[in-house]
RNA sequence: GGCGAUGUAGCUCAGCCGGUUAGAGCGCACGGCUCAUAUCCGUGGUGUCCGGGGUUCAAGUCCCUGCAUCGCCA
């Protein structure tokens, strides 16, 4: 069998945080589990680099937009293996292989009529790079943007995707995992059961040059997602290479909910056109929230999958997110619910299990894995055979069907199994009696050959600690190559396998010293009260939390019938919207173009009708007649917007 | 407004085709062991299974309806 999966390319316009870390570690870790069945697997992720949005800020940073796009594309690159994330192969939409084939493709669809030009006038908001519909917006502003979206009349090109409603209906009606969980084939079909209008897939380079040039007008540049969604062929070769020929037909997407539309509909219809057979499947997943509030690129309080390695380790972070997430569903981050995960589950039931078990077969057979004694078997003995063999294969069709957190509950039981065993069988009473050294014998194979097992199914999830523990257990590379097939039945370990007792896989962590990057809401009632007694002393790492940075207004206005409120648009260098309170102290003209401090992870509120994302600072100061003065505070010299202040 | 999902112990959730006293993990209380990372094992309690109606010998599980939350669409 082959497997070809794949994540979406991420738009870089924003820094690698969880929700690209977990997407990406789920692709990883399918791609790592399909492999252990013996697959041959092909992996892929990237960067999305077109587009309005990139071509704004890279002017905003004074770079060209490649120069942007080489610099964030870099440390999507660089954040993989912190990860443990081990792509085949990382594709860019400014690859020259790919701009090539897009156009291919554009050129080939064009020519069987399935590009037309047509006139379009719509409301335009830049913020979204989109068109709005009138019902879209609230009191005439985008929702998202809270801004006016311009009228503009664009001729452009379209795809007729219309044309491929009724075959998409079929297809996804029969085939009920092209589209999984369930609850997003529902929402896509229940989108399809109204008419479909056609893709516009072009810019104007009046407008817009940071693209792919249409092949067949090189007045005008492809949009956004002909150009995305294309990633996934060309980046097997499409459409000559041997991988396409080998890989194509096993596609499987992984993506965030946000994007199930351009997967689910436009993509689909696109292979269609082009004569190429849809992927096989898409997995589709939720969002993760922080503490109680949505994450979002816009809003500042994102976690970096890189301080969360620092803190807590790839194992535990990757362990996390699997086990916490019930694929297709929205979950949330905390600092406890890491912590709660890495102390009982990793420290306590697996990371314990695993040192006692060494250790007494460390002291009790010499560090060797012993010969077990067929013909004693007990009840015990087959319940834990039966009990692996079980969570083997509920693991299997659990993980091929992306239920990573049930897979891992299975694999707990059985570490459960395995600590109420040791407890059952007490081998250091065993050791006590001479002629109890059989069962003594056989009691430490079944601990050594569960841990095998063990070391086997977790290698996807964890692959550091299960090479580890594969280590310890004197496997090594023998467990590297193993597959689900030849390794996961009971009775493989060898007798007179030297073992290596000693090494601790999972720290304990310390709820108190341990804390994530993100503030914590409810720190609790304790804290609260010792904050009170510290009299308005902040420790460090409390400072740490607040994010602050240099931002450029770029646009002002007064807040209708709020007399001290401004909305002010700042790049930090993301766009967002700050409410200030300073209407009375500065007009908005003065305001356009200045450097200004924000704490940029303050939680969004909303003023007057106004989401505020973040905070400006400033100084006041009341005269002797008791009359206010404030001063926006800035930085000594001019630096790029989004410079943190530390 | 239309469609859909969800609502189960303090928290996070599992409960497939309806079938014995409704489960798991965490947290809490008590007891036990000592091989082990102050770990592990055992015992214990609490649940109007969102409310209301219905089908059935039997419903957390099916149907209708109401409420709440969320998502998609308009």
């Amino acid at each position: 069998m082959t497997t070809y999966i794949t994540t979406p390319i991420y738009y870089v316009n924003a820094m690698p945080h969880l929700g690209h870390a977990y997407t990406t570690i789920v692709t990883d870790t399918y791609s790592r589990f399909r492999k252990l069945c013996g697959d041959d697997v092909r992996f892929q992720t990237g960067t999305d680099e077109h587009g309005e949005k990139i071509a704004q800020a890279a002017e905003a940073d004074g770079v060209s937009p490649k120069e942007y796009a080489d610099r964030i594309s870099e440390s999507f690159r660089n954040t993989w293996p912190s990860l443990a994330i081990a792509p085949d192969n990382f594709i860019r939409t400014t690859d020259p292989a790919h701009v090539r084939t897009v156009q291919q493709i554009l050129q080939q669809v064009y020519d069987r009529d399935d590009i037309y030009f047509s006139e379009y006038t719509g409301l335009y908001c830049q913020g979204c790079e989109r068109f709005l519909t009138d019902k879209e917006l609230v009191d005439g502003n985008c929702p998202d943007h809270q801004k006016p979206p311009k009228e503009i009349a664009e001729q452009n090109y379209f795809f007729r995707m219309s044309r491929y409603q009724e075959w998409l209906i079929d297809h996804i009606q029969s085939n009920p995992e092209f589209i999984t969980p369930e609850r997003y084939r529902n929402e896509v079909l229940s989108f399809l059961s109204e008419p479909l209008e056609d893709l516009c897939i072009s810019r104007p380079t009046s407008r817009l040059t940071w693209g792919i040039p249409l092949p067949f007008d090189n007045n005008f540049v492809t949009y956004v997602w002909f150009d995305a969604l294309i990633n996934y062929l060309t980046g097997i070769g499409y459409p000559d290479g041997p991988d396409f020929q080998r890989y194509w037909s096993a596609a499987e997407h992984v993506i965030a909910k946000d994007i199930l539309k351009p997967h689910a509909i436009y993509w689909p219809t696109m292979l269609k056109a082009m004569g190429v057979e849809p992927y096989k499947r898409l997995h589709v997943h939720g969002y993760w929230n922080v503490d109680e509030t949505k994450m979002s690129k816009s809003i500042g309080n994102v976690i970096r999958p890189g301080e969360l390695v620092e803190l807590y380790g790839v194992d535990t972070v990757r362990y996390f997110v699997l086990r916490e997430m019930s694929f297709g569903l929205d979950a949330s981050f905390s600092t406890e619910a890491i912590i709660e995960r890495q102390n009982s589950d990793l420290a306590n039931d697996l990371g314990n299990l695993f040192s006692r078990s060494l250790t007494m077969i460390g002291k009790y057979a010499d560090n060797t894995v012993p010969e077990p004694y067929k013909g004693l078997l007990n009840d015990l003995d087959r319940d834990l055979i039966n009990a692996v063999e079980h969570m083997v294969s509920e693991y299997r069709r659990n993980m091929n069907s992306f239920n990573f957190n049930l897979a891992l509950r299975e694999v707990w039981k059985v570490i459960g199994m395995m600590n109420r065993f040791i407890v059952t069988n007490a081998p250091w009473e065993l050791a006590k009696d001479t002629s109890r050294e059989k069962r003594l014998m056989t009691v430490l194979y079944f601990l050594a050959e569960s841990l095998r097992i063990l070391a086997l199914v977790l290698r996807p999830v964890m692959p550091d600690a299960a090479a580890k523990m594969a280590e310890a257990l004197g496997l090594g590379a023998e467990l590297e190559n193993a597959t689900l097939d030849t390794a996961g039945k009971w009775g493989l370990s060898t007798p007179g396998t030297r073992i290596a007792p000693g090494q601790q896989l999972f720290p304990r962590l310390d709820k108190k010293k341990k804390q994530a990057p993100p503030p914590q809401k409810d720190a609790g009632r304790k804290n609260k009260e010792r904050e009170k007694k510290e009299e308005g002393l902040i420790t460090f790492d409390q400072f740490g939390k607040m994010e602050l940075r240099v931002a450029r207004i770029v646009a002002a206005e007064k807040i209708a019938k709020a007399d001290k409120l401004l909305k002010l648009t700042v790049a930090a260098p993301e766009e967002r919207t700050i409410v200030a309170g300073i209407a009375q102290h500065y007009t908005p003209e003065q305001l356009i173009g200045r450097l200004v401090l924000i704490v940029a992870n303050l939680k969004p509120a909303k003023l007057m009708g106004v989401t505020s994302q973040g905070m400006v600072l400033a100084a006041k100061e009341t005269d002797e007649n008791g009359k206010e003065r404030l001063v926006l505070a800035t930085v000594a010299d001019t630096i790029a917007p989004g410079s943190k202040i530390s």
